[in-house]
DNA sequence: TAGAATT
Protein backbone atom coordinates (compact mmCIF):
# COMPACT_ATOMS: atom_id res chain seq x y z
CA UNK A 1 0.00 0.00 0.00
CA UNK A 2 1.29 3.26 -0.79
CA UNK A 3 0.72 6.32 1.23
CA UNK A 4 -0.27 9.32 -1.16
CA UNK A 5 1.27 12.57 0.45
CA UNK A 6 -0.26 15.70 -0.32
CA UNK A 7 1.60 18.94 -0.96
CA UNK A 8 1.65 20.54 2.39
CA UNK A 9 3.04 17.00 3.86
CA UNK A 10 5.56 17.07 1.30
CA UNK A 11 7.54 20.40 3.10
CA UNK A 12 8.18 17.29 5.48
CA UNK A 13 10.63 15.16 3.57
CA UNK A 14 10.77 12.81 6.46
CA UNK A 15 7.06 11.53 6.25
CA UNK A 16 7.63 10.92 2.67
CA UNK A 17 8.36 7.53 3.16
CA UNK A 18 10.54 5.05 4.56
CA UNK A 19 14.07 6.58 5.82
CA UNK A 20 17.29 4.99 4.15
CA UNK A 21 16.37 4.61 0.58
CA UNK A 22 20.03 5.43 -0.16
CA UNK A 23 20.26 2.25 -2.52
CA UNK A 24 19.59 3.19 -5.89
CA UNK A 25 17.33 0.79 -7.34
CA UNK A 26 18.40 -1.84 -10.11
CA UNK A 27 16.81 -0.85 -13.26
CA UNK A 28 14.87 -4.12 -14.37
CA UNK A 29 14.75 -4.69 -17.68
CA UNK A 30 10.80 -5.25 -19.02
CA UNK A 31 9.72 -6.17 -22.68
CA UNK A 32 6.58 -4.45 -23.72
CA UNK A 33 6.43 -5.09 -27.35
CA UNK A 34 6.37 -8.36 -28.05
CA UNK A 35 9.13 -9.80 -30.45
CA UNK A 36 9.50 -12.72 -32.94
CA UNK A 37 8.95 -15.37 -30.78
CA UNK A 38 5.85 -14.16 -28.71
CA UNK A 39 2.78 -16.02 -29.05
CA UNK A 40 0.53 -14.93 -32.10
CA UNK A 41 -2.37 -13.67 -30.22
CA UNK A 42 -0.58 -11.20 -28.52
CA UNK A 43 0.88 -9.60 -32.04
CA UNK A 44 -3.05 -8.89 -32.78
CA UNK A 45 -3.85 -7.54 -29.85
CA UNK A 46 -2.72 -3.29 -30.03
CA UNK A 47 -3.47 0.09 -27.64
CA UNK A 48 -3.98 3.18 -29.00
CA UNK A 49 -3.43 5.88 -26.58
CA UNK A 50 -3.44 9.51 -27.05
CA UNK A 51 -6.57 9.79 -28.96
CA UNK A 52 -8.39 13.19 -29.20
CA UNK A 53 -11.35 13.65 -26.65
CA UNK A 54 -13.55 13.67 -29.92
CA UNK A 55 -13.11 10.37 -30.12
CA UNK A 56 -15.02 9.51 -27.68
CA UNK A 57 -18.68 8.63 -26.76
CA UNK A 58 -19.68 11.85 -28.73
CA UNK A 59 -18.24 10.84 -31.84
CA UNK A 60 -19.57 7.65 -32.22
CA UNK A 61 -23.11 7.66 -32.05
CA UNK A 62 -23.89 5.89 -35.46
CA UNK A 63 -21.93 2.35 -34.45
CA UNK A 64 -23.17 0.49 -37.39
CA UNK A 65 -21.01 -2.17 -36.38
CA UNK A 66 -17.11 -3.29 -36.22
CA UNK A 67 -15.43 -4.69 -39.68
CA UNK A 68 -14.34 -7.76 -40.06
CA UNK A 69 -10.98 -7.46 -39.46
CA UNK A 70 -10.45 -5.24 -36.69
CA UNK A 71 -12.73 -3.28 -33.82
CA UNK A 72 -11.88 -0.54 -31.79
CA UNK A 73 -12.72 0.24 -28.39
CA UNK A 74 -12.09 3.50 -26.90
CA UNK A 75 -12.27 3.68 -23.01
CA UNK A 76 -15.34 5.72 -21.70
CA UNK A 77 -15.93 6.60 -18.40
CA UNK A 78 -17.87 9.23 -18.56
CA UNK A 79 -15.65 10.78 -20.72
CA UNK A 80 -13.17 9.77 -23.27
CA UNK A 81 -10.01 8.48 -21.37
CA UNK A 82 -7.90 9.01 -24.82
CA UNK A 83 -7.32 5.38 -25.41
CA UNK A 84 -8.49 2.67 -27.04
CA UNK A 85 -7.67 -0.99 -28.21
CA UNK A 86 -7.84 -2.70 -31.38
CA UNK A 87 -8.08 -6.33 -32.46
CA UNK A 88 -6.77 -7.62 -35.20
CA UNK A 89 -7.42 -11.10 -37.00
CA UNK A 90 -4.13 -11.24 -38.77
CA UNK A 91 -1.14 -10.34 -36.96
CA UNK A 92 0.31 -8.83 -40.29
CA UNK A 93 -2.59 -6.85 -39.73
CA UNK A 94 -1.80 -5.53 -36.58
CA UNK A 95 1.69 -4.86 -37.61
CA UNK A 96 1.00 -2.72 -40.35
CA UNK A 97 -1.29 -0.65 -38.51
CA UNK A 98 1.18 0.18 -36.44
CA UNK A 99 4.03 0.79 -38.90
CA UNK A 100 1.42 3.33 -40.49
CA UNK A 101 -0.47 5.16 -37.30
CA UNK A 102 1.50 5.39 -35.11
CA UNK A 103 2.73 8.82 -34.50
CA UNK A 104 -0.59 9.87 -36.53
CA UNK A 105 -1.65 13.56 -36.01
CA UNK A 106 -5.27 13.50 -35.58
CA UNK A 107 -5.98 17.21 -34.25
CA UNK A 108 -4.03 18.14 -31.45
CA UNK A 109 -2.91 14.61 -30.52
CA UNK A 110 -0.28 12.50 -31.58
CA UNK A 111 -1.74 9.01 -31.19
CA UNK A 112 0.59 5.97 -30.44
CA UNK A 113 -0.13 2.37 -31.64
CA UNK A 114 1.43 0.03 -30.05
CA UNK A 115 0.98 -3.59 -29.11
CA UNK A 116 -0.95 -4.38 -25.65
CA UNK A 117 0.68 -6.10 -22.82
CA UNK A 118 -2.02 -9.10 -21.08
CA UNK A 119 -3.61 -7.34 -19.21
CA UNK A 120 -1.88 -7.40 -15.59
CA UNK A 121 -2.79 -5.39 -12.63
CA UNK A 122 1.11 -4.83 -12.35
CA UNK A 123 0.41 -2.43 -15.39
CA UNK A 124 -2.11 -0.87 -13.85
CA UNK A 125 -1.77 2.57 -12.27
CA UNK A 126 1.97 3.17 -12.82
CA UNK A 127 1.53 6.75 -13.56
CA UNK A 128 2.82 9.61 -11.66
CA UNK A 129 2.28 13.30 -11.36
CA UNK A 130 5.20 15.29 -10.58
CA UNK A 131 4.79 18.86 -9.11
CA UNK A 132 7.50 21.39 -7.73
CA UNK A 133 9.47 20.66 -9.99
CA UNK A 134 12.20 23.89 -10.92
CA UNK A 135 11.24 25.53 -13.65
CA UNK A 136 14.21 25.21 -16.14
CA UNK A 137 13.60 21.31 -15.73
CA UNK A 138 12.17 19.80 -18.68
CA UNK A 139 11.26 16.33 -19.99
CA UNK A 140 14.93 14.97 -20.53
CA UNK A 141 15.82 15.73 -16.71
CA UNK A 142 12.89 14.59 -15.44
CA UNK A 143 13.46 11.37 -17.30
CA UNK A 144 16.64 10.77 -16.05
CA UNK A 145 15.89 11.58 -12.52
CA UNK A 146 12.86 8.91 -12.37
CA UNK A 147 15.18 6.05 -14.83
CA UNK A 148 16.26 4.89 -11.99
CA UNK A 149 13.46 3.31 -10.81
CA UNK A 150 12.68 1.35 -13.97
CA UNK A 151 13.91 1.30 -17.72
CA UNK A 152 10.59 2.11 -19.23
CA UNK A 153 10.27 -0.02 -22.47
CA UNK A 154 7.45 1.90 -23.48
CA UNK A 155 8.81 5.58 -24.89
CA UNK A 156 8.31 7.69 -21.94
CA UNK A 157 6.13 10.79 -22.28
CA UNK A 158 5.81 12.81 -19.31
CA UNK A 159 4.49 16.44 -20.18
CA UNK A 160 6.20 19.02 -18.35
CA UNK A 161 4.96 22.59 -18.31
CA UNK A 162 4.91 25.12 -15.79
CA UNK A 163 6.63 22.94 -12.77
CA UNK A 164 4.54 20.09 -13.38
CA UNK A 165 4.24 16.62 -15.28
CA UNK A 166 3.54 13.05 -15.43
CA UNK A 167 5.78 10.24 -15.95
CA UNK A 168 5.04 6.59 -17.07
CA UNK A 169 6.42 3.67 -15.48
CA UNK A 170 6.00 -0.23 -16.82
CA UNK A 171 5.08 -1.34 -13.57
CA UNK A 172 3.28 -0.38 -10.49
CA UNK A 173 5.68 -1.27 -8.39
CA UNK A 174 8.38 0.76 -10.11
CA UNK A 175 6.14 3.67 -9.71
CA UNK A 176 5.69 2.86 -5.96
CA UNK A 177 9.40 2.62 -5.67
CA UNK A 178 9.75 6.59 -7.21
CA UNK A 179 7.21 8.01 -4.71
CA UNK A 180 8.90 6.58 -2.23
CA UNK A 181 12.40 7.57 -3.20
CA UNK A 182 11.37 10.94 -4.93
CA UNK A 183 8.90 12.15 -3.12
CA UNK A 184 10.12 15.04 -0.86
CA UNK A 185 13.29 15.00 -2.19
CA UNK A 186 14.67 18.04 -3.48
CA UNK A 187 16.92 16.41 -6.59
CA UNK A 188 17.57 19.51 -8.00
CA UNK A 189 18.01 21.50 -4.51
CA UNK A 190 15.22 24.35 -4.34
CA UNK A 191 12.05 23.17 -3.23
CA UNK A 192 11.02 19.58 -2.68
CA UNK A 193 9.00 18.42 -5.37
CA UNK A 194 6.16 16.17 -5.37
CA UNK A 195 5.51 12.81 -6.33
CA UNK A 196 2.19 11.12 -6.43
CA UNK A 197 -0.33 8.93 -8.26
CA UNK A 198 -2.30 10.74 -10.78
CA UNK A 199 -5.59 10.95 -10.73
CA UNK A 200 -7.82 8.09 -11.67
CA UNK A 201 -10.53 9.37 -13.80
CA UNK A 202 -13.58 10.91 -11.93
CA UNK A 203 -10.94 11.34 -8.52
CA UNK A 204 -10.19 14.90 -9.98
CA UNK A 205 -14.05 16.36 -10.70
CA UNK A 206 -15.70 15.42 -7.24
CA UNK A 207 -18.94 13.98 -8.32
CA UNK A 208 -20.34 16.16 -10.29
CA UNK A 209 -19.78 14.27 -13.62
CA UNK A 210 -20.47 11.14 -12.07
CA UNK A 211 -23.88 12.29 -10.57
CA UNK A 212 -25.37 13.55 -13.84
CA UNK A 213 -23.96 10.74 -15.15
CA UNK A 214 -24.98 7.65 -12.93
CA UNK A 215 -24.00 4.95 -15.63
CA UNK A 216 -20.80 6.32 -16.01
CA UNK A 217 -19.34 4.89 -12.38
CA UNK A 218 -18.21 1.47 -14.60
CA UNK A 219 -15.97 1.56 -17.57
CA UNK A 220 -17.58 1.03 -20.55
CA UNK A 221 -16.35 0.63 -23.56
CA UNK A 222 -17.56 2.01 -26.85
CA UNK A 223 -17.06 0.43 -30.27
CA UNK A 224 -15.65 3.82 -32.39
CA UNK A 225 -17.09 2.96 -36.15
CA UNK A 226 -16.60 3.58 -38.27
CA UNK A 227 -14.41 6.11 -38.20
CA UNK A 228 -11.30 5.12 -36.57
CA UNK A 229 -12.49 1.29 -37.85
CA UNK A 230 -11.74 2.59 -41.08
CA UNK A 231 -8.84 4.20 -40.38
CA UNK A 232 -6.80 1.47 -39.04
CA UNK A 233 -8.25 -0.86 -41.44
CA UNK A 234 -7.42 1.28 -44.66
CA UNK A 235 -4.52 3.61 -43.38
CA UNK A 236 -1.76 1.27 -43.48
CA UNK A 237 -0.30 2.23 -46.88
CA UNK A 238 -3.46 0.10 -49.32
CA UNK A 239 -5.80 2.22 -51.54
CA UNK A 240 -9.07 1.73 -50.13
CA UNK A 241 -10.25 -1.34 -48.36
CA UNK A 242 -9.50 -4.79 -49.13
CA UNK A 243 -11.98 -6.61 -51.58
CA UNK A 244 -11.47 -9.84 -49.02
CA UNK A 245 -12.51 -7.81 -46.16
CA UNK A 246 -15.23 -6.07 -47.60
CA UNK A 247 -16.51 -9.11 -48.79
CA UNK A 248 -16.24 -10.71 -45.68
CA UNK A 249 -18.35 -8.70 -44.08
CA UNK A 250 -22.06 -7.82 -45.06
CA UNK A 251 -22.12 -4.60 -43.25
CA UNK A 252 -19.61 -3.43 -45.19
CA UNK A 253 -20.90 -4.23 -48.90
CA UNK A 254 -21.47 -0.90 -50.93
CA UNK A 255 -19.68 1.20 -48.45
CA UNK A 256 -15.66 1.06 -49.78
CA UNK A 257 -14.54 1.10 -53.01
CA UNK A 258 -16.10 3.75 -54.72
CA UNK A 259 -19.80 3.44 -53.81
CA UNK A 260 -21.39 5.69 -51.58
CA UNK A 261 -23.63 4.36 -48.55
CA UNK A 262 -26.24 7.15 -47.51
CA UNK A 263 -24.76 10.16 -45.70
CA UNK A 264 -23.83 13.74 -46.35
CA UNK A 265 -21.27 13.98 -49.40
CA UNK A 266 -18.58 16.37 -48.85
CA UNK A 267 -16.18 18.20 -51.61
CA UNK A 268 -12.65 18.49 -50.47
CA UNK A 269 -10.69 21.03 -53.05
CA UNK A 270 -6.85 21.58 -53.20
CA UNK A 271 -5.40 18.51 -52.54
CA UNK A 272 -1.73 17.68 -53.46
CA UNK A 273 -1.04 15.18 -56.36
CA UNK A 274 0.33 12.25 -53.72
CA UNK A 275 -2.89 12.62 -51.45
CA UNK A 276 -4.22 9.90 -50.94
CA UNK A 277 -7.36 7.97 -49.11
CA UNK A 278 -5.74 8.05 -45.46
CA UNK A 279 -5.22 11.89 -45.74
CA UNK A 280 -8.99 12.39 -46.12
CA UNK A 281 -9.40 9.58 -43.30
CA UNK A 282 -6.94 11.32 -40.78
CA UNK A 283 -8.88 14.92 -41.45
CA UNK A 284 -12.77 13.74 -41.54
CA UNK A 285 -12.44 10.77 -38.75
CA UNK A 286 -11.81 12.97 -35.91
CA UNK A 287 -15.37 14.87 -36.62
CA UNK A 288 -17.15 11.52 -36.41
CA UNK A 289 -18.21 8.58 -38.37
CA UNK A 290 -16.90 8.61 -41.94
CA UNK A 291 -18.27 6.15 -44.37
CA UNK A 292 -16.63 6.67 -47.65
CA UNK A 293 -14.03 8.84 -49.11
CA UNK A 294 -12.86 8.98 -52.64
CA UNK A 295 -9.51 10.69 -54.14
CA UNK A 296 -10.21 11.49 -57.75
CA UNK A 297 -7.22 10.68 -59.93
CA UNK A 298 -5.78 11.26 -63.06
CA UNK A 299 -6.22 7.67 -65.29
CA UNK A 300 -2.76 7.90 -66.57
CA UNK A 301 -0.95 9.09 -63.61
CA UNK A 302 -2.74 8.16 -60.81
CA UNK A 303 -2.06 11.35 -59.04
CA UNK A 304 -4.67 13.39 -57.60
CA UNK A 305 -6.30 15.61 -60.01
CA UNK A 306 -6.64 17.99 -57.02
CA UNK A 307 -10.22 16.62 -55.43
CA UNK A 308 -11.77 14.31 -53.44
CA UNK A 309 -15.08 13.60 -51.53
CA UNK A 310 -15.72 12.02 -48.17
CA UNK A 311 -19.46 10.88 -47.18
CA UNK A 312 -20.32 11.40 -43.00
CA UNK A 313 -23.08 10.10 -41.64
CA UNK A 314 -24.64 12.37 -39.60
CA UNK A 315 -24.99 16.07 -40.69
CA UNK A 316 -23.84 18.11 -37.68
CA UNK A 317 -20.65 16.42 -37.76
CA UNK A 318 -20.58 16.78 -41.34
CA UNK A 319 -20.91 20.54 -40.79
CA UNK A 320 -18.45 20.85 -37.62
CA UNK A 321 -15.52 19.04 -40.23
CA UNK A 322 -16.49 21.68 -42.94
CA UNK A 323 -16.44 24.45 -40.35
CA UNK A 324 -13.25 23.16 -39.02
CA UNK A 325 -11.64 22.09 -41.93
CA UNK A 326 -12.40 24.85 -44.58
CA UNK A 327 -9.72 26.85 -45.27
CA UNK A 328 -7.23 24.53 -43.29
CA UNK A 329 -3.93 24.34 -44.36
CA UNK A 330 -1.98 21.14 -45.25
CA UNK A 331 1.54 21.36 -46.88
CA UNK A 332 1.44 24.52 -48.67
CA UNK A 333 -2.40 23.97 -49.30
CA UNK A 334 -5.15 25.68 -48.17
CA UNK A 335 -8.07 23.22 -48.23
CA UNK A 336 -11.68 24.35 -50.00
CA UNK A 337 -14.10 22.38 -47.93
CA UNK A 338 -17.81 22.33 -48.38
CA UNK A 339 -20.86 20.17 -49.07
CA UNK A 340 -21.28 18.36 -52.27
CA UNK A 341 -23.08 21.00 -54.40
CA UNK A 342 -24.04 18.93 -57.61
CA UNK A 343 -25.58 15.98 -55.73
CA UNK A 344 -26.06 16.59 -52.84
CA UNK A 345 -27.86 13.46 -50.83
CA UNK A 346 -29.30 12.75 -47.76
CA UNK A 347 -30.11 9.19 -46.61
C1' DT B 1 -1.35 21.02 -9.25
C1' DA B 2 -3.34 17.73 -14.30
C1' DG B 3 -3.40 14.34 -18.68
C1' DA B 4 -5.41 10.23 -19.67
C1' DA B 5 -1.51 2.81 -21.00
C1' DT B 6 -4.40 -2.59 -20.02
C1' DT B 7 -10.29 -4.20 -22.09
Amino acid sequence: MVTILSTVEAQAPSAAGPSGCGPVPVPVPVVAVPGPGVAAALKTNLIVNYLPQSMSRRSCGASSGASGTSSLQVMDKGQSLGYGFVNYVEAGDADRAIGALNGLKLQTKTIKVSYARPSSASIRDANLYVSGLPKAMGQKEMEQLFSQYGLRSSVPVPCVSRGVGFIRFDKRVEAEEAVRGLHGQKPWGGRPITVKFANTPGQKSGGALLSLCPGARRYGALILSPQLDNLLNVAYGVRGFSPLAIEAVPALAGVGLGTPGPGWCIFVYNLAPEADESVLWQLFGPFGAVTNVKVIRDFATNKCKGFGFVTMTNYEEAAMAIASLNGYRLGDRVLQVSFKTTKQHKA
